[in-house]
DNA sequence: CACCCGACGCGAACACTGTTCTCTGTAGGG
DNA sequence: CCCTACAGAGAACAGTGTTCGCGTCGGGTG
Protein backbone atom coordinates (compact mmCIF):
# COMPACT_ATOMS: atom_id res chain seq x y z
CA UNK A 1 0.00 0.00 0.00
CA UNK A 2 3.26 2.35 1.14
CA UNK A 3 5.25 3.76 -1.62
CA UNK A 4 9.01 2.66 0.02
CA UNK A 5 10.33 0.69 -2.49
CA UNK A 6 9.61 -3.00 -1.56
CA UNK A 7 8.41 -4.90 1.41
CA UNK A 8 10.17 -7.85 0.29
CA UNK A 9 14.05 -7.99 0.60
CA UNK A 10 14.84 -8.11 -3.47
CA UNK A 11 17.06 -11.31 -2.70
CA UNK A 12 13.70 -13.27 -1.95
CA UNK A 13 12.11 -11.34 -4.89
CA UNK A 14 14.75 -12.64 -7.26
CA UNK A 15 14.26 -15.94 -6.03
CA UNK A 16 10.78 -15.80 -6.33
CA UNK A 17 10.67 -14.63 -9.87
CA UNK A 18 13.20 -17.87 -11.27
CA UNK A 19 11.38 -20.42 -9.17
CA UNK A 20 8.22 -18.86 -10.97
CA UNK A 21 9.98 -18.96 -14.06
CA UNK A 22 10.98 -22.53 -13.27
CA UNK A 23 7.05 -23.67 -12.80
CA UNK A 24 5.73 -21.65 -16.05
CA UNK A 25 8.81 -23.61 -18.00
CA UNK A 26 7.99 -26.67 -16.59
CA UNK A 27 4.24 -25.96 -17.06
CA UNK A 28 4.68 -25.25 -20.24
CA UNK A 29 6.49 -28.79 -21.01
CA UNK A 30 3.97 -30.49 -19.43
CA UNK A 31 1.41 -29.35 -21.73
CA UNK A 32 2.89 -30.17 -24.71
CA UNK A 33 4.77 -33.87 -23.86
CA UNK A 34 2.75 -35.02 -21.14
CA UNK A 35 3.28 -35.86 -17.40
CA UNK A 36 5.72 -38.54 -18.07
CA UNK A 37 7.92 -36.07 -20.24
CA UNK A 38 8.31 -33.80 -17.37
CA UNK A 39 12.24 -33.26 -17.45
CA UNK A 40 14.02 -31.33 -14.93
CA UNK A 41 17.33 -31.13 -17.22
CA UNK A 42 14.78 -30.16 -20.02
CA UNK A 43 13.24 -27.36 -18.24
CA UNK A 44 17.29 -26.38 -17.42
CA UNK A 45 18.02 -26.35 -21.08
CA UNK A 46 15.07 -24.11 -21.95
CA UNK A 47 15.93 -21.98 -19.58
CA UNK A 48 19.70 -21.88 -20.22
CA UNK A 49 20.77 -23.26 -17.02
CA UNK A 50 22.45 -25.89 -15.87
CA UNK A 51 20.97 -28.82 -14.49
CA UNK A 52 22.00 -29.18 -10.94
CA UNK A 53 21.15 -24.85 -10.49
CA UNK A 54 17.46 -26.15 -10.36
CA UNK A 55 17.88 -28.04 -7.16
CA UNK A 56 18.29 -24.64 -5.33
CA UNK A 57 14.81 -23.87 -5.83
CA UNK A 58 13.34 -27.90 -6.20
CA UNK A 59 13.93 -30.43 -3.93
CA UNK A 60 13.24 -33.07 -6.72
CA UNK A 61 11.29 -33.94 -10.24
CA UNK A 62 8.56 -35.25 -7.76
CA UNK A 63 7.99 -32.34 -5.62
CA UNK A 64 8.23 -29.98 -8.61
CA UNK A 65 5.41 -32.14 -10.13
CA UNK A 66 3.46 -32.16 -6.80
CA UNK A 67 3.53 -28.61 -6.59
CA UNK A 68 2.63 -28.45 -11.01
CA UNK A 69 -0.37 -30.46 -9.20
CA UNK A 70 -1.62 -28.26 -6.34
CA UNK A 71 -1.60 -25.32 -8.62
CA UNK A 72 -3.42 -26.99 -11.29
CA UNK A 73 -6.22 -27.78 -7.98
CA UNK A 74 -5.92 -24.45 -7.29
CA UNK A 75 -6.83 -22.87 -10.80
CA UNK A 76 -9.89 -25.35 -10.80
CA UNK A 77 -11.01 -24.10 -7.57
CA UNK A 78 -10.27 -20.20 -8.80
CA UNK A 79 -12.69 -21.28 -11.69
CA UNK A 80 -15.40 -22.88 -10.17
CA UNK A 81 -15.28 -19.79 -7.27
CA UNK A 82 -16.13 -17.35 -10.18
CA UNK A 83 -18.51 -18.89 -12.13
CA UNK A 84 -20.85 -19.64 -8.75
CA UNK A 85 -19.80 -15.95 -8.00
CA UNK A 86 -20.97 -14.72 -10.94
CA UNK A 87 -24.41 -17.05 -10.65
CA UNK A 88 -27.75 -15.64 -10.14
CA UNK A 89 -27.94 -15.83 -6.51
CA UNK A 90 -31.91 -17.09 -6.69
CA UNK A 91 -31.65 -19.42 -9.71
CA UNK A 92 -30.10 -22.63 -8.25
CA UNK A 93 -30.17 -24.30 -10.89
CA UNK A 94 -28.82 -22.18 -13.45
CA UNK A 95 -25.96 -21.38 -10.93
CA UNK A 96 -25.16 -25.14 -10.34
CA UNK A 97 -24.95 -25.49 -14.08
CA UNK A 98 -22.85 -22.26 -14.24
CA UNK A 99 -20.72 -24.08 -11.87
CA UNK A 100 -20.86 -27.12 -14.14
CA UNK A 101 -19.98 -26.02 -17.06
CA UNK A 102 -16.88 -24.61 -15.74
CA UNK A 103 -15.71 -27.38 -14.31
CA UNK A 104 -16.17 -29.12 -17.75
CA UNK A 105 -14.43 -26.22 -19.56
CA UNK A 106 -11.45 -26.19 -16.79
CA UNK A 107 -10.89 -29.93 -17.93
CA UNK A 108 -11.51 -29.85 -21.29
CA UNK A 109 -8.93 -26.49 -21.61
CA UNK A 110 -6.33 -27.81 -18.66
CA UNK A 111 -6.03 -31.41 -19.93
CA UNK A 112 -2.96 -32.32 -18.85
CA UNK A 113 -3.18 -30.79 -15.77
CA UNK A 114 -6.47 -32.93 -15.37
CA UNK A 115 -4.81 -35.88 -16.06
CA UNK A 116 -2.42 -34.74 -12.85
CA UNK A 117 -4.45 -34.44 -10.36
CA UNK A 118 -7.86 -36.69 -11.08
CA UNK A 119 -5.75 -39.69 -12.71
CA UNK A 120 -3.12 -39.90 -10.20
CA UNK A 121 -3.12 -42.23 -6.86
CA UNK A 122 -2.71 -40.44 -4.23
CA UNK A 123 0.49 -40.63 -2.36
CA UNK A 124 0.08 -42.91 0.87
CA UNK A 125 -1.16 -41.01 4.07
CA UNK A 126 0.13 -38.11 3.18
CA UNK A 127 -2.64 -36.42 1.67
CA UNK A 128 -4.75 -34.74 4.41
CA UNK A 129 -3.42 -31.11 5.31
CA UNK A 130 -1.37 -31.00 1.64
CA UNK A 131 -1.97 -28.20 -0.38
CA UNK A 132 -2.78 -30.48 -2.88
CA UNK A 133 -6.15 -31.31 0.17
CA UNK A 134 -7.04 -27.92 0.73
CA UNK A 135 -7.19 -26.85 -2.89
CA UNK A 136 -9.50 -30.18 -3.58
CA UNK A 137 -11.88 -29.09 -0.45
CA UNK A 138 -12.15 -25.80 -2.00
CA UNK A 139 -13.29 -26.84 -5.11
CA UNK A 140 -15.46 -29.54 -3.84
CA UNK A 141 -16.95 -27.01 -1.38
CA UNK A 142 -18.28 -25.22 -4.20
CA UNK A 143 -20.19 -27.91 -5.50
CA UNK A 144 -21.60 -28.48 -2.35
CA UNK A 145 -22.54 -24.40 -2.04
CA UNK A 146 -24.65 -24.96 -4.63
CA UNK A 147 -26.57 -27.44 -3.07
CA UNK A 148 -27.18 -26.06 0.35
CA UNK A 149 -27.90 -22.51 -0.74
CA UNK A 150 -30.57 -24.52 -2.80
CA UNK A 151 -31.73 -26.46 0.65
CA UNK A 152 -31.81 -23.03 2.63
CA UNK A 153 -33.67 -21.98 -0.22
CA UNK A 154 -36.38 -25.11 0.38
CA UNK A 155 -36.03 -26.24 -2.67
CA UNK A 156 -34.97 -29.73 -1.75
CA UNK A 157 -36.95 -31.83 1.10
CA UNK A 158 -33.94 -32.96 3.00
CA UNK A 159 -36.47 -35.33 5.19
CA UNK A 160 -37.33 -37.79 2.58
CA UNK A 161 -33.46 -37.87 1.39
CA UNK A 162 -32.39 -38.53 5.22
CA UNK A 163 -35.01 -41.06 5.19
CA UNK A 164 -33.74 -43.52 2.99
CA UNK A 165 -29.98 -43.44 4.76
CA UNK A 166 -28.56 -46.25 7.31
CA UNK A 167 -27.51 -45.22 10.72
CA UNK A 168 -23.60 -46.07 9.81
CA UNK A 169 -24.19 -44.20 6.61
CA UNK A 170 -25.59 -41.20 8.43
CA UNK A 171 -22.78 -41.58 11.29
CA UNK A 172 -20.66 -40.73 8.38
CA UNK A 173 -22.08 -38.11 6.05
CA UNK A 174 -22.04 -36.45 9.16
CA UNK A 175 -18.50 -36.48 10.25
CA UNK A 176 -17.72 -35.30 6.91
CA UNK A 177 -19.98 -32.59 7.09
CA UNK A 178 -18.15 -31.66 10.72
CA UNK A 179 -14.61 -32.25 8.51
CA UNK A 180 -15.75 -29.32 6.34
CA UNK A 181 -17.20 -26.77 9.04
CA UNK A 182 -20.65 -27.28 6.54
CA UNK A 183 -23.88 -27.69 8.28
CA UNK A 184 -25.73 -30.18 6.29
CA UNK A 185 -27.95 -32.99 7.31
CA UNK A 186 -26.86 -36.62 5.66
CA UNK A 187 -29.38 -36.27 3.16
CA UNK A 188 -28.04 -33.36 1.52
CA UNK A 189 -24.29 -34.49 2.10
CA UNK A 190 -26.07 -37.67 0.06
CA UNK A 191 -27.32 -35.58 -2.60
CA UNK A 192 -23.88 -33.54 -2.60
CA UNK A 193 -21.73 -36.75 -2.88
CA UNK A 194 -24.26 -37.48 -5.41
CA UNK A 195 -23.58 -35.06 -7.79
CA UNK A 196 -20.07 -34.98 -6.92
CA UNK A 197 -19.65 -38.41 -8.44
CA UNK A 198 -21.75 -37.79 -11.52
CA UNK A 199 -19.94 -34.79 -12.40
CA UNK A 200 -16.77 -36.37 -12.49
CA UNK A 201 -17.44 -39.26 -13.91
CA UNK A 202 -18.50 -37.60 -16.77
CA UNK A 203 -15.88 -35.68 -17.19
CA UNK A 204 -12.82 -37.88 -15.97
CA UNK A 205 -14.29 -40.04 -18.83
CA UNK A 206 -14.75 -37.43 -21.53
CA UNK A 207 -11.33 -35.74 -21.08
CA UNK A 208 -9.33 -39.35 -21.04
CA UNK A 209 -11.15 -40.36 -24.16
CA UNK A 210 -13.13 -42.86 -22.62
CA UNK A 211 -16.43 -41.44 -23.96
CA UNK A 212 -18.01 -43.41 -27.17
CA UNK A 213 -16.45 -40.90 -30.37
CA UNK A 214 -20.04 -41.31 -31.58
CA UNK A 215 -21.14 -38.69 -29.62
CA UNK A 216 -19.10 -36.22 -30.36
CA UNK A 217 -19.39 -32.82 -28.15
CA UNK A 218 -21.18 -34.30 -25.61
CA UNK A 219 -21.89 -30.89 -24.00
CA UNK A 220 -25.93 -31.43 -24.17
CA UNK A 221 -25.65 -34.65 -22.69
CA UNK A 222 -23.64 -33.19 -19.81
CA UNK A 223 -25.76 -30.87 -19.66
CA UNK A 224 -29.01 -33.13 -19.28
CA UNK A 225 -26.87 -35.22 -16.23
CA UNK A 226 -26.12 -32.16 -14.42
CA UNK A 227 -29.65 -30.75 -14.68
CA UNK A 228 -30.84 -34.64 -14.08
CA UNK A 229 -29.12 -34.85 -10.75
CA UNK A 230 -30.22 -31.25 -9.57
CA UNK A 231 -33.66 -32.17 -10.41
CA UNK A 232 -33.34 -35.31 -8.31
CA UNK A 233 -32.29 -33.75 -5.34
CA UNK A 234 -35.24 -31.59 -5.62
CA UNK A 235 -37.52 -34.13 -6.61
CA UNK A 236 -39.50 -33.26 -3.81
CA UNK A 237 -40.91 -30.34 -5.84
CA UNK A 238 -40.14 -31.22 -9.63
CA UNK A 239 -41.73 -34.18 -9.54
CA UNK A 240 -40.76 -38.25 -11.46
CA UNK A 241 -40.72 -36.67 -15.37
CA UNK A 242 -37.32 -34.89 -16.04
CA UNK A 243 -37.61 -31.71 -16.71
CA UNK A 244 -36.58 -30.99 -20.24
CA UNK A 245 -36.66 -27.68 -20.96
CA UNK A 246 -39.49 -26.71 -18.18
CA UNK A 247 -38.78 -26.64 -14.53
CA UNK A 248 -39.30 -25.00 -11.02
CA UNK A 249 -36.78 -22.38 -11.64
CA UNK A 250 -36.59 -19.65 -14.76
CA UNK A 251 -36.51 -21.12 -17.58
CA UNK A 252 -34.63 -19.45 -20.12
CA UNK A 253 -31.70 -20.44 -17.65
CA UNK A 254 -32.49 -23.85 -17.37
CA UNK A 255 -30.72 -25.61 -20.32
CA UNK A 256 -27.77 -24.64 -22.57
CA UNK A 257 -28.35 -20.54 -22.41
CA UNK A 258 -24.62 -18.97 -22.90
CA UNK A 259 -22.19 -21.61 -22.40
CA UNK A 260 -19.31 -18.80 -23.29
CA UNK A 261 -19.16 -16.83 -20.25
CA UNK A 262 -18.21 -19.92 -17.98
CA UNK A 263 -15.03 -19.84 -17.58
CA UNK A 264 -12.66 -18.08 -14.79
CA UNK A 265 -9.81 -18.42 -17.45
CA UNK B 1 -9.08 -83.17 -26.01
CA UNK B 2 -6.65 -85.17 -28.34
CA UNK B 3 -3.39 -87.11 -27.90
CA UNK B 4 -1.22 -85.27 -30.90
CA UNK B 5 1.67 -83.91 -29.54
CA UNK B 6 1.00 -79.81 -30.23
CA UNK B 7 -0.89 -78.13 -32.58
CA UNK B 8 1.27 -75.06 -32.38
CA UNK B 9 5.00 -75.64 -33.50
CA UNK B 10 6.91 -75.46 -29.92
CA UNK B 11 9.24 -73.10 -31.38
CA UNK B 12 5.62 -70.73 -31.26
CA UNK B 13 5.00 -72.15 -27.95
CA UNK B 14 8.36 -71.04 -25.98
CA UNK B 15 7.91 -68.09 -27.77
CA UNK B 16 4.52 -67.55 -26.11
CA UNK B 17 5.90 -69.38 -22.62
CA UNK B 18 8.80 -66.56 -21.99
CA UNK B 19 6.34 -63.74 -23.82
CA UNK B 20 4.14 -64.42 -20.90
CA UNK B 21 6.56 -64.37 -18.54
CA UNK B 22 7.76 -61.33 -19.30
CA UNK B 23 3.93 -59.83 -19.16
CA UNK B 24 3.70 -61.39 -15.54
CA UNK B 25 6.62 -60.04 -14.59
CA UNK B 26 5.98 -56.51 -15.63
CA UNK B 27 2.07 -57.52 -14.02
CA UNK B 28 4.14 -57.83 -10.49
CA UNK B 29 6.66 -54.84 -10.94
CA UNK B 30 3.76 -52.75 -11.79
CA UNK B 31 1.37 -54.12 -9.10
CA UNK B 32 4.22 -52.85 -6.59
CA UNK B 33 6.07 -50.16 -8.01
CA UNK B 34 3.30 -48.21 -9.98
CA UNK B 35 3.68 -47.80 -13.95
CA UNK B 36 6.01 -45.00 -13.33
CA UNK B 37 8.14 -47.46 -12.10
CA UNK B 38 7.94 -50.35 -14.24
CA UNK B 39 11.41 -50.39 -15.87
CA UNK B 40 12.28 -53.19 -18.73
CA UNK B 41 16.22 -53.65 -17.27
CA UNK B 42 13.83 -54.51 -13.71
CA UNK B 43 11.97 -57.28 -15.42
CA UNK B 44 15.20 -57.99 -17.60
CA UNK B 45 16.67 -58.39 -14.13
CA UNK B 46 14.31 -60.46 -12.68
CA UNK B 47 13.99 -63.02 -15.29
CA UNK B 48 17.74 -63.34 -15.43
CA UNK B 49 18.19 -62.17 -19.01
CA UNK B 50 19.59 -59.16 -20.98
CA UNK B 51 17.71 -56.03 -21.18
CA UNK B 52 18.45 -56.03 -24.87
CA UNK B 53 17.27 -59.67 -25.18
CA UNK B 54 13.55 -58.65 -23.81
CA UNK B 55 13.00 -56.70 -27.45
CA UNK B 56 13.11 -60.18 -29.39
CA UNK B 57 9.46 -60.04 -27.69
CA UNK B 58 8.35 -56.27 -27.02
CA UNK B 59 9.01 -53.31 -29.25
CA UNK B 60 9.35 -51.02 -26.54
CA UNK B 61 8.39 -49.93 -22.89
CA UNK B 62 5.57 -48.02 -23.90
CA UNK B 63 3.85 -51.07 -26.16
CA UNK B 64 4.12 -52.97 -23.06
CA UNK B 65 2.47 -50.57 -20.75
CA UNK B 66 -0.18 -50.75 -23.79
CA UNK B 67 -0.67 -54.51 -23.50
CA UNK B 68 -0.02 -55.02 -19.67
CA UNK B 69 -3.47 -51.67 -19.95
CA UNK B 70 -5.10 -53.92 -22.73
CA UNK B 71 -4.88 -57.40 -20.54
CA UNK B 72 -6.63 -55.23 -17.43
CA UNK B 73 -9.41 -53.65 -19.76
CA UNK B 74 -9.93 -58.07 -20.35
CA UNK B 75 -9.90 -58.80 -17.18
CA UNK B 76 -11.93 -56.18 -15.45
CA UNK B 77 -14.83 -57.34 -18.39
CA UNK B 78 -14.04 -60.77 -17.43
CA UNK B 79 -15.17 -60.32 -13.92
CA UNK B 80 -18.31 -57.77 -14.75
CA UNK B 81 -19.60 -60.80 -17.35
CA UNK B 82 -18.61 -63.50 -15.04
CA UNK B 83 -20.84 -61.35 -12.14
CA UNK B 84 -23.62 -60.68 -15.08
CA UNK B 85 -23.88 -64.27 -15.59
CA UNK B 86 -24.18 -66.06 -12.00
CA UNK B 87 -26.89 -62.97 -11.31
CA UNK B 88 -30.28 -63.87 -10.86
CA UNK B 89 -32.01 -62.75 -14.71
CA UNK B 90 -35.51 -62.05 -12.86
CA UNK B 91 -33.99 -59.49 -9.98
CA UNK B 92 -32.81 -56.84 -12.34
CA UNK B 93 -31.81 -54.41 -9.75
CA UNK B 94 -29.70 -56.98 -7.51
CA UNK B 95 -27.61 -58.07 -10.53
CA UNK B 96 -27.33 -54.46 -11.43
CA UNK B 97 -26.01 -54.15 -8.13
CA UNK B 98 -24.09 -57.27 -8.63
CA UNK B 99 -22.15 -56.29 -11.46
CA UNK B 100 -21.68 -52.28 -9.81
CA UNK B 101 -20.12 -54.19 -7.06
CA UNK B 102 -17.65 -56.63 -8.97
CA UNK B 103 -16.32 -53.86 -11.05
CA UNK B 104 -15.96 -52.00 -7.77
CA UNK B 105 -14.26 -54.58 -6.32
CA UNK B 106 -11.87 -54.99 -9.42
CA UNK B 107 -11.07 -51.60 -9.32
CA UNK B 108 -10.34 -52.15 -5.04
CA UNK B 109 -8.16 -55.07 -6.33
CA UNK B 110 -5.99 -53.96 -9.08
CA UNK B 111 -5.75 -50.55 -7.96
CA UNK B 112 -2.24 -50.02 -10.38
CA UNK B 113 -4.54 -50.97 -13.72
CA UNK B 114 -7.58 -49.05 -12.78
CA UNK B 115 -4.94 -46.63 -12.60
CA UNK B 116 -3.66 -47.48 -15.97
CA UNK B 117 -6.79 -47.99 -17.63
CA UNK B 118 -8.79 -45.14 -16.52
CA UNK B 119 -6.52 -42.65 -15.25
CA UNK B 120 -4.35 -41.96 -18.74
CA UNK B 121 -5.45 -40.09 -21.87
CA UNK B 122 -5.87 -42.64 -24.78
CA UNK B 123 -3.48 -42.10 -27.51
CA UNK B 124 -4.45 -39.40 -29.79
CA UNK B 125 -6.70 -41.18 -32.74
CA UNK B 126 -5.36 -44.56 -32.90
CA UNK B 127 -8.24 -45.70 -29.99
CA UNK B 128 -11.14 -47.18 -32.19
CA UNK B 129 -10.34 -50.52 -33.20
CA UNK B 130 -7.40 -51.13 -30.73
CA UNK B 131 -7.57 -54.43 -28.36
CA UNK B 132 -8.18 -51.53 -25.27
CA UNK B 133 -11.63 -49.89 -27.07
CA UNK B 134 -12.80 -53.49 -27.59
CA UNK B 135 -12.24 -54.51 -24.63
CA UNK B 136 -13.67 -51.65 -22.71
CA UNK B 137 -16.80 -51.93 -25.21
CA UNK B 138 -17.19 -54.99 -23.48
CA UNK B 139 -17.27 -54.03 -19.90
CA UNK B 140 -19.52 -51.29 -21.01
CA UNK B 141 -21.68 -54.01 -22.65
CA UNK B 142 -22.07 -55.77 -19.66
CA UNK B 143 -23.51 -52.42 -17.97
CA UNK B 144 -25.67 -51.68 -20.89
CA UNK B 145 -26.88 -55.47 -20.55
CA UNK B 146 -28.41 -54.73 -16.96
CA UNK B 147 -30.69 -51.74 -17.89
CA UNK B 148 -31.87 -52.95 -21.41
CA UNK B 149 -33.07 -56.49 -20.07
CA UNK B 150 -34.40 -54.28 -17.60
CA UNK B 151 -36.54 -52.38 -20.40
CA UNK B 152 -37.38 -55.34 -22.19
CA UNK B 153 -39.11 -56.96 -18.53
CA UNK B 154 -40.97 -53.35 -18.59
CA UNK B 155 -39.56 -52.13 -15.62
CA UNK B 156 -38.56 -48.89 -17.20
CA UNK B 157 -40.69 -46.17 -19.18
CA UNK B 158 -38.32 -45.58 -21.72
CA UNK B 159 -41.02 -42.90 -23.39
CA UNK B 160 -40.65 -40.55 -20.31
CA UNK B 161 -37.05 -40.44 -20.77
CA UNK B 162 -37.19 -39.94 -24.58
CA UNK B 163 -39.47 -37.32 -23.84
CA UNK B 164 -36.53 -34.82 -21.93
CA UNK B 165 -34.11 -35.46 -25.05
CA UNK B 166 -33.31 -32.69 -27.79
CA UNK B 167 -33.17 -34.17 -30.86
CA UNK B 168 -29.59 -33.77 -31.33
CA UNK B 169 -28.78 -35.74 -28.59
CA UNK B 170 -31.31 -38.26 -29.73
CA UNK B 171 -29.59 -38.47 -32.99
CA UNK B 172 -26.14 -39.40 -31.44
CA UNK B 173 -27.43 -41.84 -28.93
CA UNK B 174 -29.26 -43.62 -31.89
CA UNK B 175 -25.78 -43.30 -33.56
CA UNK B 176 -23.82 -45.00 -30.38
CA UNK B 177 -26.21 -47.70 -30.24
CA UNK B 178 -26.14 -48.60 -33.83
CA UNK B 179 -22.33 -48.28 -33.68
CA UNK B 180 -22.62 -50.93 -30.23
CA UNK B 181 -25.24 -52.83 -32.32
CA UNK B 182 -27.47 -52.76 -29.76
CA UNK B 183 -31.23 -51.96 -30.08
CA UNK B 184 -32.61 -49.56 -27.55
CA UNK B 185 -33.72 -46.32 -27.66
CA UNK B 186 -32.19 -42.97 -26.87
CA UNK B 187 -34.06 -42.43 -23.70
CA UNK B 188 -32.84 -45.95 -22.43
CA UNK B 189 -28.97 -45.32 -23.97
CA UNK B 190 -29.14 -41.65 -21.81
CA UNK B 191 -30.05 -44.34 -18.87
CA UNK B 192 -27.15 -46.06 -19.73
CA UNK B 193 -24.91 -43.49 -19.30
CA UNK B 194 -25.89 -41.49 -16.35
CA UNK B 195 -24.89 -45.09 -14.68
CA UNK B 196 -22.09 -45.82 -16.33
CA UNK B 197 -20.85 -41.91 -15.44
CA UNK B 198 -21.68 -42.58 -12.03
CA UNK B 199 -20.57 -45.83 -11.48
CA UNK B 200 -17.23 -44.99 -12.98
CA UNK B 201 -17.40 -41.23 -10.71
CA UNK B 202 -17.61 -42.63 -7.56
CA UNK B 203 -14.85 -45.70 -8.24
CA UNK B 204 -11.93 -43.08 -9.72
CA UNK B 205 -12.51 -41.00 -6.59
CA UNK B 206 -12.43 -43.83 -4.46
CA UNK B 207 -9.62 -45.19 -5.75
CA UNK B 208 -7.61 -42.50 -6.62
CA UNK B 209 -8.20 -41.52 -2.72
CA UNK B 210 -9.78 -38.34 -3.79
CA UNK B 211 -13.03 -39.15 -1.74
CA UNK B 212 -13.34 -37.61 2.22
CA UNK B 213 -11.58 -40.06 4.62
CA UNK B 214 -14.30 -39.68 7.01
CA UNK B 215 -16.40 -41.75 5.05
CA UNK B 216 -13.89 -44.51 5.35
CA UNK B 217 -15.18 -47.60 3.17
CA UNK B 218 -17.94 -46.25 1.42
CA UNK B 219 -19.38 -49.47 0.55
CA UNK B 220 -22.73 -48.59 1.48
CA UNK B 221 -23.05 -45.19 0.27
CA UNK B 222 -21.55 -46.68 -3.43
CA UNK B 223 -24.46 -49.29 -3.26
CA UNK B 224 -26.93 -46.52 -2.51
CA UNK B 225 -25.64 -44.67 -5.33
CA UNK B 226 -25.81 -47.29 -7.44
CA UNK B 227 -29.48 -48.55 -6.33
CA UNK B 228 -31.09 -44.93 -6.63
CA UNK B 229 -28.93 -44.65 -10.11
CA UNK B 230 -31.03 -47.68 -10.84
CA UNK B 231 -34.15 -46.69 -9.54
CA UNK B 232 -33.81 -43.46 -11.23
CA UNK B 233 -34.43 -45.21 -14.43
CA UNK B 234 -37.56 -47.10 -13.20
CA UNK B 235 -38.86 -44.13 -11.76
CA UNK B 236 -41.77 -44.32 -13.75
CA UNK B 237 -42.89 -47.63 -11.51
CA UNK B 238 -41.08 -46.53 -8.48
CA UNK B 239 -42.52 -43.19 -7.55
CA UNK B 240 -40.52 -40.00 -6.19
CA UNK B 241 -39.03 -41.18 -2.77
CA UNK B 242 -35.58 -43.29 -2.85
CA UNK B 243 -36.02 -46.87 -1.92
CA UNK B 244 -34.32 -47.35 0.80
CA UNK B 245 -34.78 -50.74 2.07
CA UNK B 246 -38.11 -51.67 -0.22
CA UNK B 247 -38.77 -51.61 -4.02
CA UNK B 248 -40.26 -53.50 -6.82
CA UNK B 249 -38.09 -56.47 -6.66
CA UNK B 250 -37.00 -58.91 -3.75
CA UNK B 251 -36.14 -56.78 -1.21
CA UNK B 252 -34.13 -58.97 0.09
CA UNK B 253 -31.91 -58.23 -2.95
CA UNK B 254 -32.24 -54.85 -2.87
CA UNK B 255 -29.21 -53.27 -0.74
CA UNK B 256 -25.73 -54.58 0.91
CA UNK B 257 -27.31 -58.54 0.76
CA UNK B 258 -23.74 -60.25 0.27
CA UNK B 259 -21.31 -58.08 -0.60
CA UNK B 260 -18.82 -61.29 -0.50
CA UNK B 261 -19.88 -63.36 -3.67
CA UNK B 262 -19.74 -60.22 -5.84
CA UNK B 263 -16.55 -60.21 -8.04
CA UNK B 264 -15.16 -62.81 -10.24
CA UNK B 265 -11.58 -62.54 -9.40
C1' DC C 1 22.77 -87.34 -42.56
C1' DA C 2 24.60 -82.49 -43.29
C1' DC C 3 23.38 -77.94 -43.95
C1' DC C 4 21.80 -73.52 -43.37
C1' DC C 5 18.92 -69.96 -42.01
C1' DG C 6 16.22 -67.91 -38.79
C1' DA C 7 15.34 -67.02 -34.08
C1' DC C 8 17.40 -66.29 -29.72
C1' DG C 9 20.25 -64.29 -26.37
C1' DC C 10 24.23 -61.51 -25.03
C1' DG C 11 27.41 -57.61 -24.32
C1' DA C 12 28.80 -53.20 -25.44
C1' DA C 13 27.55 -48.82 -26.60
C1' DC C 14 24.80 -44.29 -27.13
C1' DA C 15 21.93 -40.85 -25.58
C1' DC C 16 19.32 -39.75 -22.23
C1' DT C 17 17.51 -39.07 -17.26
C1' DG C 18 17.57 -37.56 -11.89
C1' DT C 19 20.65 -36.35 -8.41
C1' DT C 20 24.88 -35.12 -5.71
C1' DC C 21 29.21 -33.13 -4.99
C1' DT C 22 32.59 -29.64 -5.24
C1' DC C 23 34.03 -25.44 -6.82
C1' DT C 24 33.74 -20.35 -7.99
C1' DG C 25 32.22 -15.84 -8.57
C1' DT C 26 29.21 -12.25 -6.98
C1' DA C 27 26.08 -9.45 -4.57
C1' DG C 28 23.76 -8.01 0.13
C1' DG C 29 24.00 -7.00 4.68
C1' DG C 30 26.85 -5.98 8.64
C1' DC D 1 35.06 -2.33 3.35
C1' DC D 2 34.87 -6.98 4.17
C1' DC D 3 32.79 -11.40 4.41
C1' DT D 4 29.53 -14.55 4.14
C1' DA D 5 25.67 -16.73 2.12
C1' DC D 6 23.92 -18.04 -1.99
C1' DA D 7 23.24 -18.62 -7.14
C1' DG D 8 25.05 -21.04 -10.56
C1' DA D 9 28.46 -24.17 -13.21
C1' DG D 10 30.61 -28.41 -14.18
C1' DA D 11 31.81 -33.04 -13.49
C1' DA D 12 30.46 -37.30 -11.97
C1' DC D 13 27.50 -41.49 -10.60
C1' DA D 14 23.85 -44.52 -11.13
C1' DG D 15 20.21 -45.65 -13.64
C1' DT D 16 17.14 -45.75 -17.82
C1' DG D 17 15.32 -47.02 -22.95
C1' DT D 18 17.06 -48.52 -27.13
C1' DT D 19 20.24 -50.10 -30.96
C1' DC D 20 23.78 -52.75 -33.13
C1' DG D 21 26.72 -56.52 -34.09
C1' DC D 22 28.29 -60.76 -32.46
C1' DG D 23 27.94 -65.70 -31.48
C1' DT D 24 25.01 -69.94 -30.87
C1' DC D 25 21.63 -73.03 -30.92
C1' DG D 26 17.60 -75.66 -33.10
C1' DG D 27 14.32 -77.02 -36.52
C1' DG D 28 13.07 -77.53 -41.27
C1' DT D 29 15.05 -78.74 -45.87
C1' DG D 30 18.37 -80.68 -49.38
Amino acid sequence: MAAVSSPIPRRERLRRATLDEIKQTAHAQLAELGPAALSLRGVARAMGMAPSALYRYVASREVLLAELTADGFASLADALEAAFAAGDPHDHLGRWLDVARAHRRWALDHAVEYTLIFGTRVPDGGFVGTRVAIELQRSVAVLFRCMTEAIKAGLVDTGHLDAGLTPTMRARLRAWADDHGVTIDPGGMAVCLAAWTQLHGFLSLESFGHLPPALDDPADLFDRQMTEVFARACSAIVPAGLPGAEGPTRPDRMVGSDPARTGGR
